[in-house]
DNA sequence: AGACGATAGTTGACTAGGCAACAAAACGGA
DNA sequence: TCCGTTTTGTTGCCTAGTCAACTATCGTCT
């Protein structure tokens, strides 16, 4: 019988250093949104549901893989804060679809620019090429591990 | 007055894709470490403690960029387990240090081939000059951040 | 028309983290 | 020595997810 050898470490894996920085890069995003009174999951809901037609929570669910639980009272923060509006679907009475209020539709685009600085203070001090690599690696990760895409949590 | 254009697409920050990729492998792995009833919370204070002398829970806090508070119930979780042991330090009555009982250090290692195995899994389809220019890429990030290490949530 | 199965959204119970107030012990002068 | 400050760990309250059970409505098949 052979020892297998110590265990492996925590900073062996890939999966921990990509943690380790997407829980750094998040964070301090959720700090700069958190002036603006939004979450990040907010703000994902958001951009989904600007210039779109209004869309049924079911929807918005699969698009951020998240239940249609934490979608129900996702919206209902937003539908609280004034962002957003949910709608009765006139054919169907079950449905409803959510879609944002004039205040959301101005929002978005304050958030975004706060999302393209948390981008620039990250992603910054790499080179064009780096930059490219890593999107083209995430990228290559997400259609191999038959991911479509769309975080949240 | 010029228009600024539309707002930025979610897809078109890295932040995004590299959340996207962490919480997939993330939750894969949480996935595997669920059939062995641990979470990876509690798999990345097991790690720590191995091989290690006993440590106090602030210690363990800094190490895993977690607050006390957290510590402390991850902590009682892993006792309630048996996998760890809380013990009174002698010369100062606030202090304690946590360690590994015997069933813990039996469990480290396998939880490792876990982790292992999740890593080869997403990782694998990328050949070892594309691995090996994402960690590169993932420590500079570190490093340019100003992080040391270590996520957990 | 009526009943049955599927679908949309909601809700309650639970988990796991953060923050901030806290108690107990230790340290460090005056 | 004793009092104020700091440190260690715990706890209550809050947030934001999941899961699974539930309600209401719809659609279909007979």
């Amino acid at each position: 019988m052979q020892d297998a050898g110590p265990p492996s470490e925590l900073s062996s894996h890939l999966g921990f250093w990509l943690r380790a920085v997407s829980n750094h890069v998040s964070h301090a995003f959720a700090a700069k949104l958190a002036g603006e009174g939004v979450t990040v999951a907010e703000w994902v809901m958001l951009r989904t549901l600007h210039g779109r037609d209004p869309m049924p929570p079911s929807r918005v669910a699969e698009t951020m893989r998240m239940t249609r639980g934490a979608i129900t009272r996702l919206a209902e923060r937003l539908i609280g804060k004034g962002l957003v509006v949910r709608t009765a679907d006139p054919r169907d009475g079950r449905a409803q679809t959510l879609s944002l209020t004039a205040e959301g539709v101005r929002l978005v685009p304050v958030l975004a620019a706060l999302a393209d600085r948390n981008d620039a203070e990250f992603f910054g001090p790499l080179s064009a090429g780096q930059r490219a690599d890593l999107e083209a690696l995430l990228r290559l990760l997400i259609e191999r591990g038959g991911l479509s895409a769309m975080p949240t949590d």
